[in-house]
DNA sequence: CCAATAATAGAACGATCGTTCTTTTCTTGT
DNA sequence: ACAAGAAAAGAACGATCGTTCTATTATTGG
């Protein structure tokens, strides 16, 4: 429940913008009451980044993995991705896009973790699209970490036009990215009038 | 000076981060020597954004308006958001993509700012973008707006990927992405093996 | 050179920060 | 029911925060 309530404020505020204070009087308990569970604000910290990557694979990973293999199963994780940005639990927004521009300069054991728990995710998402190549839905010279990158860039634009320009066409922009990404992926021509046609 | 300083500091540690402290410390004044330059700290933070904005304008829009119109130009919009994005003058990456996270949730002044700033931008880029199709580099049905969108992506993910990954290839995928952008745009069909060619 | 003005310094304020310590309340096993 | 243990509260610490006030030093115009 603590880190229930730690993970909306770091969603909203940043992890950096955690304070103990904030976080007991949002759980309901004293500021030493709650401190108690934890050993110190880092760990607090680390503990609620630790239970974002839990969600994330709840939320977004698991699902995918009960889906067919290759595009099927990339576009659910795309799919559950999107909703995780959107999700109604974290207002904030995304806590690894937030931490990531927040920790890239922060060494410490929270950028350590954020960036090994980013290198499996960007892992999982190349393997997926690897798979992909292998179901033949996919072309065979597809780069699977080339793949993941472009599909990363595609929900932190997603996020950057969502939440800080409020940008209503931001959602379809992305899915529009998203079907040129496996247009693209499956060696097809490209559609006319393709950058039109979410005008 | 002070804005100079200010500037780097906030790179490093966010908007937020800034404390009147550190930056007189950083600056070689006492507290109150630098705070009686500003109404407030909020104004600290504003001024720096705003010095910030005149940058950019400097080094990456100026020297892009006196490039030839159409791709030329865009290109070189490219080319220097990139070199501005490793500006060793602002050690902690860019200063808008971190304070878009960090704003996105705290309505005020400073949010304010930063959304027109950006919205100014992402017209400058579309218009760019327009002129190419005035030009006949692009193609007719090219939309200025999504064109912007894609090409603000694939600077997003360079700088997840370079600042916080630490990812040696992240330039050079952004650099396949763009020209990728490029190709598409003039409606081109893709090169073979396009995916793999930044393996 | 001296007065006027700007720039900086110093001290102090209330508030909040992370953290520690002690005390009280609750839960649990027997 | 009662002792043992966990969980929460309360008070206090030193530090730093933004901010205000007053005093001191630089700079400048006549």
């Amino acid at each position: 429940m603590i880190l229930d309530r730690a993970l909306a404020m770091a969603s909203a505020r940043g992890l950096g913008g955690l304070s103990i204070g904030g976080v007991a009087k949002e759980a309901g308990l004293s500021k030493s009451g709650l401190f108690a569970h934890f050993d110190s604000k880092e760990d607090l910290q680390l503990q609620v980044l630790e239970c974002a990557v839990e969600r994330f694979i709840q939320n977004v990973v698991a699902p995918a993995l009960g889906r067919p293999r290759g595009e099927p199963r990339v576009r659910a994780l795309f799919d559950h991705w999107m909703s995780w940005e959107t999700s109604s639990s974290m207002p904030g927004g995304c806590p690894f896009i937030a931490a990531a521009t927040e920790l890239d300069d922060q060494p410490g054991r929270l950028r350590d973790y954020l960036v090994s728990a980013q290198r499996d995710w960007m892992e999982a998402l190349a393997t997926a699209a690897r798979i992909g190549v292998e179901e033949g839905h996919f072309s065979d010279d597809l780069d699977g970490a080339q793949f993941a990158y472009e599909l990363y860039s595609i929900i932190l634009a997603f996020h950057h036009f969502h939440r800080l320009l409020r940008d209503p066409s931001s959602r379809e922009r992305a899915s529009q990215a998203f079907e040129d990404l496996i247009r693209q992926s499956r060696g097809d021509s490209p559609l006319p009038a393709r950058s039109a046609s979410a005008a």
